[in-house]
DNA sequence: ATCACATATTGGCAATTCGCGATATGACGA
DNA sequence: TCGTCATATCGCGAATTGCCAATATGTGAT
C-alpha cells in the first residue's frame, strides 16, 4: 500500500508502455475490469481475481505465453498476483494504474 | 479538425503504445510542450513547432533514427508535421493526445 | 511418497525493433 | 542548371519481441 513517488520513473513508464504495447496484453488488462464475465467464476472470487487457465481460454493462446504475459503485466505494476493453492489469481492493481493515469495527464 | 470517433481504435492504441514504448520518441513529445526550450527558437516559431535538427541535437540521436521517431509519432497521431522551405517542423496534435487520454481513462 | 494438476520457466525460431551510415528527395540560392 | 542544405528513405547487423512446446516447480489429494 503506497508509493514512493506521486509520479513514474522512466524505468516504469518504459515498462508500462511495452507491456501495453501487445494487444493481447492489453485485452487482459480490459477483461480484468470484470471479473464476473469469465465464465465460471463466483461472486466470492472478484476480490482476488481471476486464475490463469480462465485468461488463458479467453485469450486463445498457449499456457506458457498467458503466464509470461501475465508476468509482464505484473512487472509493469498493472497487475497483481495473488497464489491460493494450486491457482494463481491475478487482479488489476487500480490504486497504481490511477497513479499511472495522473502521470499520464501530467507528462502528456 | 475533428475526429470519426471519440474513442481510439485498437489499431491507433496499438501505434500509440508502440511509439511511446521508446523513451526518446517519449522525450520528444515531452519536449516538444516547450518549442522555447529549443536553443535559438523565435516566438514566432512556436505555433509551427520545432525542425528536425534541433530535435536531433537534443536527442543525440543520428539524423536518420530521429527522422524515423518523428514519423512514428506522426502516424501515431501524436504530432503534427508542417512542411516550411527546406525544414520540417514538429508540433504536438494536442486536440489527439487529449482525446487519446480520455480514451485511457475510459478503456483502463 | 506418489500422482495429478496449475502455473512458471526454459529454449527455440521467426518476426520486429533499434540505431546507424549511405543514399535519395526536395527546396532554395547563385 | 548546379550546389548546398534539411529531411526522408533504404539497407544493414545487433538486439528484442511474439508465441510456442517442453520441462520444471509447487501444491493438494490419496
Amino acid at each position: 500500500m503506497g508509493y514512493d513517488r506521486l509520479v513514474f520513473s522512466e524505468t516504469e513508464l518504459l515498462a508500462v508502455f511495452r507491456a501495453l504495447s501487445n494487444p493481447a496484453r492489453r485485452q487482459m488488462l480490459v477483461w480484468l475490469k470484470d471479473p464476473m464475465s469469465f465464465p465460471g467464476q463466483e461472486p466470492a472470487d472478484v476480490e482476488i481475481g481471476v486464475c490463469v487457465s480462465d485468461i488463458q481460454q479467453r485469450a486463445g493462446l498457449g499456457q506458457s505465453t498467458t503466464s509470461q504475459y501475465l508476468t509482464i503485466l505484473r512487472q509493469a505494476g498493472l497487475v497483481i498476483a495473488t497464489r491460493r493453492g494450486k491457482w494463481t489469481y491475478y487482479r488489476r492493481d487500480e490504486a497504481n494504474i490511477a497513479r499511472l493515469l495522473e502521470t499520464l495527464r501530467d507528462v502528456f
